[in-house]
This record gives C-alpha cells, sequence and structure tokens, in this order.
DNA sequence: GACGGATGACCAAGGCTGAGCTGATAGAGG
DNA sequence: CCTCTATCAGCTCAGCCTTGGTCATCCGTC
C-alpha cells in the first residue's frame, strides 16, 4: 500500500477532500520527524510509539567482500507499536 | 508528545480544523492497521514503511522466575524508516 | 473539567535471533 | 523524469524480549 492508497482509503472513510488528507498525512510525518529530531518520543496510543534509539557501535562486515568494518554508534528512528497493533497484527489462527 | 499534541501542531501548520485533524489521523492509524493485518506492506514514502514480521518461535524466559518457557511464533508490526528518517534522527554534527 | 478505565513504562537477568553492514540494479512512487 | 526503496549476498554481536506488578499518564466519557 502507497501513501496514494493510504490517502484515497482515508478521504473515502473520513468524506473529506483528498488534498487535505494529503496535506495532513504530509504534516503528521514532518511533526513526527521534527520530535524525533528533538529526541522526543510520540506516542499514538493505541497504535504505538515512535522514539529514537541509540545504536552503539559495532564491528560490521561488508557482506560482498567479507571485510570488516566499523559501523559508527548512531540513532535510528524505532516504532514501537501498541497493544492494539500487537494483537491486530496476529494470525487468527488462535483467537483470543 | 501525544497524539493531542501531534494534532494541534499539526492543525496549526495546515490551518485545518483540529476535528478534521484528529480524524484523519485516526483513520489513518486505522487504515494502517488494517493494511498489517491483510500482510500487507505500507510505504510513507520517504518516511518510512510499515510491514509485518515474522518471528520465530523461541525459547525464553521468565526474568523474575528465572525458569524457561516457550515463546510462540508470531508477527510483529514493524516500521523501517526511510532515508529522510535515518538522516533527520542523526545528530547535526554532520549537516548535509 | 474531572474522574475513571486502560494502556504504557519500568525493572529484573540472560540467551539467542535478527538487524544491518555494501552497493548495484530494477522497479516503482512522487 | 528523478528519486527512492527493495533486494541479495554471509556473518556477527548487541539489543531485544520474556513476566508481572505497580505507577504514571493518556484518552474518553460524563
Amino acid at each position: 500500500m502507497t501513501k496514494a492508497e493510504l490517502i484515497e482509503e482515508v478521504s473515502t472513510k473520513t468524506e473529506l477532500k483528498r488534498r487535505d488528507v494529503s496535506d495532513i498525512v504530509d504534516s503528521v510525518l514532518e511533526c513526527v520527524k521534527g520530535a524525533l529530531q528533538k529526541g522526543d518520543k510520540v506516542q499514538l496510543i493505541p497504535f504505538g510509539s515512535f522514539e529514537v534509539r541509540k545504536r552503539k557501535a559495532r564491528e560490521g562486515r561488508n557482506p560482498k567482500t567479507g571485510e570488516k568494518l566499523m559501523i559508527s554508534a548512531r540513532t535510528v528512528p524505532a516504532f514501537h507499536p501498541g497493544k492494539d497493533l500487537r494483537d491486530a497484527v496476529q494470525k487468527p489462527v488462535k483467537k483470543k
């Protein structure tokens, strides 16, 4: 599902202009990005939370050449799913 | 940052009603959840992608008692950050 | 606006899985 | 049309993930 399809679906659901939906979705992503830049956590309860994770430096490896290389410590964006999402994606094999 | 603050900020940016923003954000999350339930991937380029990840069954451990326990295989929601996000959360040490 | 219900964070310790390294290409999205 | 992402290889270690109770907080209702 692409952003266009998502916007299509949302505009249908909410009966709002696709332009507005697109605008809002874009702004939401901008805001989340901004918050993460500031190191803030974004909580979309009960959907999940966006947060930044510190990654320590480690020894990686070039999968093509097999050469060892140093991966510097970095900050990566992470998403922690909420209960709603975790439950939703579970296969209906086991119904709780 | 909570959902309310996010909506506040987005409504300010887009100059749209807070009610509409809230409605749309909610619908977006619903759509993403639905797509993930179907096993689809949701691409919010260049922000990132939501996808489901298969987790193999493994032997866990009760951190309280130390007892071993079997963790059944499961499907978990995951978020893969896009280039924009990955770059954004990096410390401004290196400005591109 | 205030309260209640619900959800998330937190913590313990330890083991193993999965992410992620490069980079070129192909395909698709904006 | 340009940019972005997925994909793939093999290998390694670090981060995560488990339970469960409690506390804070967030959302929604009244």
